[in-house]
Formats: C-alpha cells, sequence, structure tokens
RNA sequence: GGGCCUGUAGCUCAAUUGGUUAGAGCAGAGCGCUCAUAACGCUUUGGUUGGGGGUUCGAGUCCCUCCGGGCCUACCA
C-alpha cells in the first residue's frame, strides 16, 4: 500500500465552469483517486475553489454582493456540482481559507528571508473612476499597428500583436469605459524566480515519463529569451491576502495582497490543513502528506491540470517550496490536458456555447457524462465535443454493451432460477477460455490506469463489458436450459459474478452505476479482483439478487436534436 | 515573429518508440441468436498514414520542405 496524495487544478470562483475544464483536471483526478482507493492505497485528494483576484472583484460588484459573500455562494454551488458529477475529494477547500492566509504568508516570508523577494516599482495604469489599477487586459482602446477598436491592452486581438497598454490609442477601461486613466507608480514583491532556473531545469530533467506537453512548456519558460523571469506576486487589490503582516520582512506592502497565481497553489497545501480542522484532527495529520521531515517522505504526488496552468505548476509553485529552504513535498507527476472544442469550435462562457456543468446535470446523471469525456480525454491533442459523438458512446457502450448485458443476465435468472443465484454445474473449457480473456484484459486495464492512460484505459474497460456479451452469446444459457438445467444455472452463476467484477472495474468511470449494480446484486464487496476465478466465485448459490432498473436510458434522435439547439449559443 | 503539439478508414482514435500484411469502436453490407434497453454475437467493405523529397535492409514512426488544424508566448486565471 502506497499513500497518493492527488491535487486537481483549482476552478476559479468566478462562475460556473464547462465541460472543457472538468475533463481538463477535476474529472481525470477523480478517476485517478478513485482507482488508487479501489486498490487498496491511502489517498488524499485535494481540490478547492480560487477565489481571489480581478474577476472574482468584478463578478462579485456586477451581483451585487459583497466579494466575500459571492465567494461563498459560487463555493457552494461549485461544490454541489462537483458532488453531482460525483466527483470524490478527500476535501474541496477555498483559497480564501484561514489556513491559506497563514501557510501564504510563512511561504512568503521564508523566500523573504532567503532574499528570494524583491521590491520593484513600477508604473501602472490606474483608472480614478473604477477606483483601482486596471490590469493589462481591463484596458482597450485602438490598435496602434491595424486600427481594430477593441484591442486589450496586452495584445489586439484582430493582428495578435502584443501589446502596452500605454500604445493603446484612445484607451478606456474595459470595466466602466472611464477615459480618464492615468498612469501611477506602484511597488510590487517579485519572486526572484530566476535565480532558481537551474536548480529548476534540473528538477524538470530529473523527472521521468511526463507528459510532453508538461514538459515543454516548462523548459519554454525556461529557456526562452533571456530564459525564466522574475514575476509579480502581489497586486493593488482589496480582495486577497495580504502582503504586509506581522513577522513580513518587508514594509510598504500595506494596501495590497498577494497574487492569486502566488496563493492558489498553496491552497493545495492549506486545504489539507482545512481538511483535517474539518476532520477534527491536529497539524500532524496534514503536515505528513506535505513535509517530507514528517512523513510525507514516502508520499506519492500527482497534479492534474489543463495546459495553460503548467508554467506555474511547473515553475512557480516549485519555486517557491525549493525557495522556502524547507523540505515541502514537490510533485511527482505532472498529468497535464489539452483542451475540449464545443461542436466545431471553442466553449465560451461569454457567449453561453457549449455546456456548463449545472446544464449538463439538468439533462443527464454523472455518469454519462463521465463515460463520455474520460473516453475522450483530450490527452494528445485537442478533443472534439459533438452530440452526435455523446448520443453514440452513451448508446452502444453504457446502455448497450453494459447495461443492456446487467439486464438479460438478470432477467433471465429470474425467469429461469428466481432472484437468487442458481446452484448446479461446473465450469468447463468455455468458461476457462473466458477467465483467461478477462485476466489479460484485467492486467492491461490495471497498467492503463496506473500510468494514467485515460482513453487506453476507457477502451480497455468497454473491451472487458464486451466478453461479457460473446460469453453469453456462446454458452447460450437459453438453449442450455432446455437439455441441461445445471450446465446453464452455472452459466448464469458466472455470468451474475461477472457483473459484479464489472461493477467493481467500472466504478472509476461510472460510480453511481456501479453502486446501483452492486445494490441489485445484494453485495457490498467491492475489493478488487486478484485472481479473476476467484472473484468470480464471490455470489455463491442461493445468494438473493434483484433486477435493477434500466441502467442508462438510450438518449433518443430528438433529444440529441433538441440539445445541439440549445446549447448552440444562442441563449438569450 | 518565436516555440510546441497535431494531420492515419466516412467519423472518433490505436499502432509495444525504426521491424512481418497499419489495427479498434461507430457508421455501411451480410449472416446468426432470441435471454435482453429492436439489445447481443460472427463475418465483411473501406487507407498511396496531408503533399513532395531524403536516410535506412526496412519509415505512420527519423531528417528536410511545403500545406492544413491547434496551443503557448509571462499583469485574466
Amino acid at each position: 500500500m502506497a499513500r497518493v496524495l492527488i491535487t486537481s487544478a483549482l476552478p476559479y470562483i468566478n462562475g460556473i465552469k464547462h465541460l472543457g475544464n472538468l475533463v481538463g483536471s477535476q474529472l481525470p483526478a477523480d478517476l485517478y483517486a478513485r482507482y488508487m482507493r479501489a486498490r487498496g492505497h491511502e489517498v488524499m485528494f485535494i481540490c478547492a475553489t480560487d477565489e481571489h483576484g480581478t474577476p472574482a472583484e468584478l463578478a462579485a460588484a456586477k451581483t451585487g454582493e459583497p466579494v466575500a459573500e459571492y465567494c461563498a455562494r459560487m463555493h457552494g454551488v461549485q461544490a454541489e456540482l462537483a458532488r453531482g458529477f460525483g466527483l470524490s475529494f478527500d476535501h474541496f477547500g477555498r483559497s480564501s481559507s484561514a489556513q491559506n492566509a497563514v501557510l501564504t504568508q510563512h511561504l512568503a516570508a521564508r523566500l523573504g528571508a532567503a532574499g528570494l523577494i524583491e521590491q520593484v516599482a513600477e508604473e501602472q495604469v490606474y483608472s480614478p473612476a473604477d477606483g483601482r489599477f486596471l490590469p493589462d487586459r481591463y484596458i482597450t482602446g485602438t490598435c496602434p499597428a491595424c486600427g481594430y477598436e477593441n484591442a486589450r491592452g496586452d495584445q489586439c486581438e484582430n493582428c495578435t500583436k502584443q501589446l502596452d497598454p500605454t500604445d493603446l490609442i484612445n484607451p478606456r477601461s474595459a470595466i466602466s469605459g472611464a477615459t480618464d486613466l492615468e498612469v501611477r507608480e506602484t511597488r510590487h514583491l517579485f519572486l526572484r524566480q530566476s535565480t532558481l532556473r537551474e536548480r529548476l531545469d534540473g528538477w524538470i530533467d530529473s523527472q521521468r515519463g511526463w507528459p510532453v506537453l508538461t514538459t515543454s512548456i516548462a523548459k519554454k519558460w525556461l529557456h526562452d529569451g533571456d530564459g525564466l523571469q522574475d514575476r509579480g506576486i502581489t497586486r493593488d487589490l482589496d480582495w486577497g491576502i495580504p502582503a504586509q503582516f506581522d513577522g513580513a520582512p518587508w514594509s510598504g506592502m500595506e494596501g495590497k495582497v498577494f497574487y492569486v497565481w502566488f496563493d492558489a497553489p498553496i491552497e493545495y497545501i492549506a486545504a489539507t490543513a482545512e481538511w483535517a480542522e474539518a476532520q477534527g484532527l491536529d497539524d500532524t495529520a496534514w503536515r505528513r502528506w506535505w513535509r517530507e521531515d514528517e512523513g510525507a517522505g514516502d508520499v506519492r504526488y500527482v497534479q492534474f491540470m489543463g495546459k495553460d496552468n503548467v508554467p506555474f505548476h511547473t515553475l512557480s509553485f516549485p519555486a517557491t517550496l525549493m525557495g522556502s529552504g524547507e523540505p515541502w513535498k514537490l510533485v511527482d507527476y505532472i498529468k497535464s490536458f489539452n483542451y475540449l472544442n464545443y461542436d466545431g469550435g471553442q466553449f465560451s462562457t461569454s457567449q453561453g456555447r457549449g455546456v456548463f456543468m449545472d446544464q449538463a446535470l439538468e439533462i443527464l446523471p454523472g455518469d454519462y457524462w463521465r463515460w463520455w469525456l474520460l473516453s475522450h480525454a483530450p490527452e494528445n491533442s485537442d478533443a472534439e465535443f459533438t452530440w452526435e459523438n455523446f448520443q453514440t458512446s452513451v448508446n452502444k457502450d453504457l446502455a448497450d454493451v453494459l447495461g443492456n448485458l446487467v439486464s438479460r443476465v438478470t432477467k433471465f435468472c429470474r425467469s429461469k432460477f428466481g432472484e437468487v443465484v442458481p446452484d448446479g454445474g461446473d465450469r468447463g473449457a468455455r468458461e476457462a477460455t473466458l477467465i483467461a480473456a478477462l485476466e489479460t484484459r484485467l492486467r492491461a486495464y490495471e497498467a492503463h490506469m496506473e500510468a494514467m492512460e485515460i482513453r487506453k484505459s476507457a477502451t480497455e474497460l468497454r473491451a472487458i463489458w464486451v466478453l461479457g456479451n460473446e460469453y453469453l452469446q456462446e454458452a447460450a444459457p437459453w438453449s442450455a436450459f432446455k437439455t441441461d438445467p445445471a450446465q446453464a444455472a452455472m452459466q448464469i452463476r458466472l455470468a451474475l459474478n461477472l457483473i459484479r467484477f464489472y461493477a467493481v472495474l467500472s466504478k472509476p468511470f461510472i460510480p453511481d452505476a456501479s453502486a446501483r449494480i452492486m445494490a441489485a446484486l445484494g453485495c457490498d464487496d467491492w475489493s478488487w479482483p486478484g485472481d479473476v476465478s476467484t472473484a468470480l466465485d464471490t455470489l455463491p448459490a442461493g445468494h438473493a439478487f434483484t433486477v435493477p432498473d434500466v441502467l442508462f436510458a438510450k438518449i433518443t434522435d430528438d433529444q440529441r436534436a433538441d440539445w445541439a439547439a440549445r446549447f448552440s449559443g444562442q441563449r438569450a
């Protein structure tokens, strides 16, 4: 038994996430967490809402709520949606927690003491009308290169030229439209990650088997141009973790907070501390996951995230932990994902294009989405969601191959033997062949799950389901029953056990359906199969069961057409 | 501009890292079965691996070049 620490990239508090966000971090992390638990490992699966930053303040202003209230409310919404998708976090925390403030300030102080933080004075655009400094993206104006009138301060979306906000002609606030912008001087703390460049480089080089996507992004940032740049870790905002605090090795940071990307990864640790508090445990309970000098030496730490998050997880966060001089647990494996597109374009929050987590659950239960999303996870390149593809996968894989198998086996047994596992008969050559095939595929499935090869795992699992239908076709218990009822009894006893076996293997992908199968079978033995033959003896003759309701309803063509129209982005 | 990823059957994806005749699922065609959600099983059609050139005994895989798609490029997160 090993100890596995798993974190999913933190969903930002600003609004409900779409399916692309879900499949890029939380869902695959959940799959892995569930599998590791099933294999008997000790798992700590952590996620949280990322609550600081300008967008949170603006979203709250829009609804008229104080930002703290807005975040609390949205955290509740996201937590509820996570439950709907069966995300089995050990703790779903909040980056605005007291624990995170303590840890963030602690690490910042350590970095300061180590000489890794410096104050830099810079000029930034201030909007008196908005009462705030404006990040580059929140300033719009006319592009000096192409004349596009809605160019953003960081880059013109029309001609893709990179800009400085002061380059813009007729600049205005993207928030209020105010044009009375001025440039003010402000001081910020910078993390001197450039001094850690070689250490980070060596650390990345020492990793084995990381996705190309992960290492290539890290390498680019380390070696492009002048190499890794120092990074500002404070902002002129009200909402966040105060950058001036008792014991801070600097002064003059009053009224400033840490940059969200500084405190968000630290929340992985803080959320574990939140977990300990919620469990009524003391600090040693969480520190044994995160401090190598306090028990984390044997922890394997795996992170899941979309590709846009990679620089922060390969560079800034490790720099923060290394630079602290304390033995914090660094990540062992980073599983990163490409993007999921929606029917020929990108998911778009602003245009209401695509399917969002709340809408998905209004249409169908979480398992349907889990199966499609995981079996099409954008591991090697961007993937695309289409309703037709979704309908096909759900109907063929879930309804026909697995759901119908459960149905045919349980109903046949009920009609011939009653709702009890039948007695009699002995396994023969056909059963030995089936078991050998199951053995081979099960080991392949385990290897893929272990390696976080998600689509391959799904393919293998489906192939395992298919073996059940192949066996039934060949064994034909409906024929055997007429001439040799004992033979049919043996076959169907095996088939009932096969269904239990499938429920166990399938649980990481479709936990609710697996639970319904097990409930129908009157079984609570979720132990992972070692020897397949033995595992298929779990339900003994005489064991009572019930026929479950249809596991997965098929998606009709009408439904598909209806949904495709509804989520096309024309929403008012 | 620079960097990275990607292009394989009508569609979605594989191919043990250079090794026999490029494989699955879906869709199409045919046959079988009748327990089951008109479900299942078997067989089968379908590929100049984006184009061109090169290295090699051998290239989907490595190199060059062209074409297409995508991502990142550091103050949104």
